[in-house]
DNA sequence: ACACCATGTCAAAAATATTATACATTAATA
DNA sequence: TATTAATGTATAATATTTTTGACATGGTGT
């Protein structure tokens, strides 16, 4: 659904809160490419369900806590 | 991500629950179509974090309670 | 200065999600 | 019986996400 702008995150923030992960690391631990990870951390659209879950997994947060909606 | 056998959800019992709420009426809250609810219903795929918080929204539940992940 | 690393970005291709149309089935109901 | 509503499918077309490959930048270290 393109651009989301109503979706935020926290990678940026939890990466560093994780000894720095960089976004190779973290896009090696979901299973996805670096550019992914980046585009997602920029709000350029929206990931699908499932890498959203695993970037959860990798932080060990719960997905609304990596995550967050605001409708509008 | 294709199809998502790691992806369950609760939505047909909330349809259920919510004066049953039909796929159509769903889809039309969410802005989505009834095939796409359906398709989502049976995990045919899994949906983009965007469609998936409009679903949790709709039922006025976390998105993790409506959509449930285990690594395996 | 040079090399290295993390990041930002871009464009084209590949993969996946979503729509649009259509048709079959079942249950309810007039 | 006939009709209507809800659902399960299916296929092709469109939209979106993700990959791949590439190049530029700023920082850090040698």
């Amino acid at each position: 659904m393109g651009k989301s702008p109503n979706i935020s995150n926290q990678i940026r923030s939890l990466r560093f809160h994780h000894e720095e992960m960089t976004q190779q690391q973290l896009a090696d631990l979901v299973g996805v490419t670096r550019q992914t990870i980046n585009a997602i951390e920029h709000n350029k659209y929206s990931p699908s369900l499932e890498v959203a879950f695993k970037i959860a997994v990798a932080f060990n947060k719960p997905l609304t806590e990596v995550f967050q909606y605001e409708a509008h």
